[in-house]
DNA sequence: TAACCCCGGTGACGTTTGTCAGAAGCGATG
DNA sequence: CATCGCTTCTGACAAACGTCACCGGGGTTA
């Protein structure tokens, strides 16, 4: 089983490789610190299977997934993060990931599910795969748009020139934003939104 | 050399476990999830060298580091870390550990820093070294308190309420750290002090 | 064509936020 | 004792925030 590593901490990066070169069955061919490296050693090594982080600077690994997906390359995708964030997991299983773990999970669990998806099969952290079905984002993409930057702290007036909107409009879009999510005030929402990964 | 890992999320506590344990030199005694672990296993393993992450649950690495000051235990301890931020080393430093690594350093800089350790000397990531020196945390310990709920959304009110002050102190205290760093609203005062690891 | 929804905007209202000047209480320092 | 510094409080003001009801211009859809 030949593999991929897309991690931008390259501590962490170069433990996992250890990690699986452990296993007698698998081959690491080489590793990649973010998502426009790990495309390009895709082309390179035509590995069986990808293992990649989600957040990397520049290209992430779900908007890897989906370039790959678009591609029809033939590697199966194996995500691996720190965010148990179940609009993480619903963007990773749109985008046809093969398995989704959380590096909270032990770590014998990962080359377990390397040969699960290797065999065709799948290999999703079950309380997140739950938590994914019951619960959907409700925002539209202004909301969503306007709550990212409010939650970086612009004013509903900086935010309205960004998007050339009038400031009214985006308080009415905020206000929307907290209806729907049942919180308080802006810097609830995003917090909950970011939460689950709804931004 | 005799080491004991803490770390919290398993797969990364197991990776670096095998990433060590190629070493010839390096002997990973045992590994711990949390704060509270760790210190246990610390009396019982008595290693030469505690690795430590820093945000665990219950007891974080800072703490932990702490105590084993206040304990005068004869153990080293190197922080490894995600977060490059100059609190967190500034406090680290004051607790006495002999080295501060970020995660995004290559895996080799592990056991050579372990080795510097090992043999009295240091081993601090440079540039965070640097920022710690000219960066030092403005706030007094209410401006904290007070700016890291308002941080979680809580109103001026709210926050009033938990340490029986006025209203009006309060918003006082996120006034004066609203200036102090130098920003236009909670928000991104919030957002500065906990990138600076000042909350 | 009429009915409907979606997007964006308006105006008004009360609340919260951020700023400022000032003042009372209190322990420490001289 | 006087003075300093620190914490807390007050009141006032403008700005920003959160809510609501409502309006107008497209697009579908019936």
């Amino acid at each position: 089983m030949r593999v991929l590593l897309a991690e931008d901490q390259a501590m962490v990066r170069g433990a996992l490789a250890a990690l699986l070169a452990l296993e007698p069955d698998i081959e690491v061919l080489g590793s990649a610190p973010d998502g426009e490296a790990a495309w390009r050693e895709l082309e390179r090594l035509k590995p069986d299977i990808l293992i990649s982080d989600i957040e990397m600077p520049g290209l992430t690994g779900l908007e890897l997934a989906q370039r790959i997906q678009r591609h029809e390359l033939p590697v199966k995708v194996v995500i691996v993060t720190t965010f148990a964030r179940s609009g993480y997991l619903r963007r990773a299983l749109d985008a046809g990931v093969s398995g989704y773990l959380l590096k909270d999970a032990p770590a014998e669990k990962l080359a377990e599910s390397l040969r699960t998806v290797h065999r065709g099969g799948r290999a999703i952290d079950p309380e997140l795969a739950l938590e994914a079905w019951t619960e959907s984002d409700p925002l539209n993409d202004r909301e969503r748009q306007v709550l990212r930057l409010a939650g970086e702290g612009k004013s509903a007036g900086e935010i309205a020139q960004m998007f050339n909107l009038s400031h009214g409009t985006v308080r009415n879009y905020l206000s929307e934003a907290i209806g729907k999510l049942g919180v308080g005030n802006r810097i609830e929402a995003y917090r909950l939104a970011r939460q689950k990964g709804w931004l």
